[in-house]
DNA sequence: CAGCATCCGCTCAGATACTG
DNA sequence: CAGTATCTGAGCGGATGCTG
């Protein structure tokens, strides 16, 4: 599932039939399993913010991916993109309620993460030390 | 984040700092994220599985993606694998608890998911139909 | 049956340069 | 400021062939 909406030759129309739900689910479960969409929606929790605050707040983002994220989250309408006409241009970036509700499931699983993060760890040096 | 453990050339370990807990719990949610391991411990719900009835149980996955990302969730503590010292050779996979609280969250988020798969198709509809 | 080993295309994501 | 355009390395994921 490409994050670039339609790069360069992007057929992103080639699916093997199986489940319709499945490849419906697939796509927003690819959402949360890319780089930077989840910290994108995290940091839009406290409110609007502008295209450069967000660029500072994530840390090794660069313009392109984060421009391309927000179109993706834009177009699943789980972000509205606002552009004040104005120089130098300020565009403002807000969850929606939808957006809102994904990041609240989102959530849950990130806590998961974070308190099972040293019991994994420490399966995987067991797991490294020997078969 | 690999799902191949050590492919060919994978060093596996030159990130850039940021903040510790972001990057293990980034390993995480490269594993909802990834193309199997969701519908792999989904399967496992039910009880121990063989590699084949896996591999059946999940049309579009072979072996190689079958055996990654079994080895993964082994890594990881999700999954336990047991093999039985018999000719014709019979190996079963199982959730492990770890595992299985993993499952519980990410149905909710599998939820959220097939519960708004509409209004998402719709949104992108209403952004590909015009800007 | 349950796997490794190998080859390879595709696209993700970073870096860089340019624009209204 | 808020993007777009282009190039590129890297690695995910598929196909195929072989083994204990």
């Amino acid at each position: 599932m490409p994050v670039q909406p339609a790069e360069h030759g992007s057929l992103a129309a080639d699916w093997e039939p199986r489940g319709e739900a499945d490849c419906r689910v697939r796509t927003i479960m690819d959402r949360v399993g890319d780089k930077w969409s989840v910290a994108v929606v995290t940091e839009l929790t406290a409110g609007p913010r502008r295209f450069s605050e967000l660029k500072r707040a994530l840390p090794g983002i660069n313009q392109r991916m984060l421009t391309s994220t927000l179109r993706v989250l834009e177009r699943d309408g789980l972000v509205t993109r606002t552009v004040y006409p104005q120089v130098p241009p300020r565009v403002d970036y807000e969850l929606t309620g939808l957006g809102r509700t994904l990041l609240d499931t989102v959530a849950s699983l990130l806590d998961w993460a974070e308190r099972n993060a040293d019991g994994i760890d420490e399966a995987r040096r067991r797991y490294d030390a020997r078969g």
